[in-house]
RNA sequence: GCGGGUGUCGUCAAGUGGUUAAGACCUCGGAUUGUGGUUCCGAUAUACAUGGGUUCGAAUCCCAUCAUCCGCCCCA
């Protein structure tokens, strides 16, 4: 038997309305914003990812479905920034009117080990905001993130935000922080010990009780919360904060909150929930002014966030599956398929039963699944009627060929 | 890549060395043939993940493999 492969699942029928709610409120919410919807391709050159999300991160290192085809190298998008920054660079974007607003639902993947939360092939939603380097453009983003999930009923989360400052700050913060730890060095765990090469702005979020006692330091504790960030970006953090508590979004500062996209600059933030398990990032994002000029376009800032939708999908509350409006219960088909055509152009979803079974036997599927049942037999044929019964209340009348399409509601 | 849990019918689930391997839901049929979702009766199935072992005997013990779940790493 072949199964569907680790880490991929079957959007089932009873759980697509679920999908189609996400994906209907995030088209209301973003396109008020005036963002437009973008479709880029599944796959992409391997090379976009390369550069675009920093072949020192993991996404690129060891998560990505690489293939080849004659001789090109290609990969299956396992997020959407560099796909819809190629496509700004690849359609000349840069010369409508700025900012250039986009959001985006689809398919990515990433060869990771599944659990909760995590998939092979997951979705996301996302938007980006290209253009703007204003702070403004920041809270805007994080402003409609944060609309849409309370669209979806989610109010219950903790939204951090940091600021990462230009790559002059963070390349001060993380001398810092090398310098400061360097002495406790053997005392930290092997993946804190790892970190401290690749990407020291992580190693302080380390879960490892034994590393969180040594982070406790006063002096390393100095460094944390110090302020590395220069002036400018100093003043574009206040300016977002300022926003963010004009439009009443709860935030709060998270010095530790880094983020694994080697793109990101300046502003970084994540909206977490606590029902999520330990994946419990529902959305991250920030600012990335320098990917559009990375990836070969002219020099344009940018802000954007993804949402998982997986992870949004066991947040949100389960629609009830829809009923049929019609069930047609009858005994002659041929008369069957043209009330049944009247029903479905009026607007109705109407079914009935293709074996023509016994009275009874339709009327039982009928109160099982829809709020009607059209009873359409031999006394109803020669009077030129039908019977509509309300299965909710009982009720039934008896009404004219002509005019019983006016009674369903 | 590393660590841990779990694998019995479509679903849930009993069973811990000797059973025809319970039960429930779902599905289908019936309860004197035009009125239901409650009730009653009945039917259906190649269900013990797979392959090895231990044993007179294994769903039950051991090993391996696979799958799945949870955690680490990382991320949405």
């Amino acid at each position: 038997m072949i199964q569907a492969q680790k880490g991929t699942k079957d959007i089932l029928p009873e759980e697509v309305s679920d999908w189609q709610k996400m994906e209907n409120i995030a088209k209301k919410v973003f396109s008020k914003a005036n963002f437009k919807e973008i479709r880029t391709p599944i796959f992409e050159a391997t090379e976009l990812f390369a550069r675009g999300v920093g072949d020192s991160t993991d996404i690129v290192n060891k998560e990505m479905y690489t293939f080849e085809k004659s001789e090109r190298s290609l990969t299956l998008r396992p997020e959407n920034t560099a796909g819809v920054v190629r496509a700004y660079i690849e359609h000349g974007f840069s010369r409508l009117p700025q900012p250039v607003k986009l959001w985006y639902k689809g398919p990515m993947f990433r060869y990771e080990r599944p659990q909760a939360g995590r998939q092979r092939q997951f979705h996301q939603v996302g938007v980006e905001m290209f253009g703007s380097a204003e702070p403004s453009a920041d809270a805007e983003v994080i402003n409609l993130a944060v609309k849409y999930l309370n669209e979806l009923g989610l109010n219950d989360l903790d939204i951090e935000i940091n600021s990462l400052g230009c790559p002059e700050c963070r390349k001060k913060y993380r001398e810092a922080i090398k310098e400061v730890l360097k002495p406790y060095l053997k005392d930290l765990c092997e993946d804190c010990n790892f970190r401290y090469e690749k990407n020291p702005l992580r190693i302080l979020d380390c879960k490892v009780e034994s590393c969180k006692k040594i982070f406790e330091k006063e002096e390393i504790q100095k460094v944390i919360l110090g302020d590395f960030i220069c002036e400018d970006c100093k003043e574009h953090f206040d300016k977002v904060k300022e926003y963010l508590t004009a439009l009443n979004i709860p935030y709060k500062i998270n010095k530790l909150l880094v983020r694994g996209l080697d793109y990101y600059n300046r502003t970084v933030f994540e909206i977490k929930s606590n029902n999520l398990g330990s994946q419990n990032a529902v959305c991250g994002g920030g600012r990335y002014d320098s990917l559009v000029e990375t990836l070969g376009g002219v020099p344009t800032p940018a802000v954007g966030w993804a949402m998982g939708m997986e992870r949004l999908n066991s947040l949100i509350e389960k629609t009830a599956d829809e009923r049929l409006d019609v069930f047609v219960i009858s005994e002659n088909l041929a008369e069957t398929f043209k009330i049944i055509d009247e029903l479905r152009n009026a607007g109705f979803s109407a079914e009935f039963d293709y074996a023509n079974r016994k009275f009874k036997k339709q009327i039982d599927k009928a109160a099982k699944t829809a709020k009607y049942a059209l009873i359409l037999m031999a006394d109803e044929l020669k009077s030129n009627t039908v019977t509509l019964k309300n299965l909710d209340t009982s009720e039934q009348i008896n009404v004219s060929r002509t005019d019983y399409l006016d009674k369903i509601n």
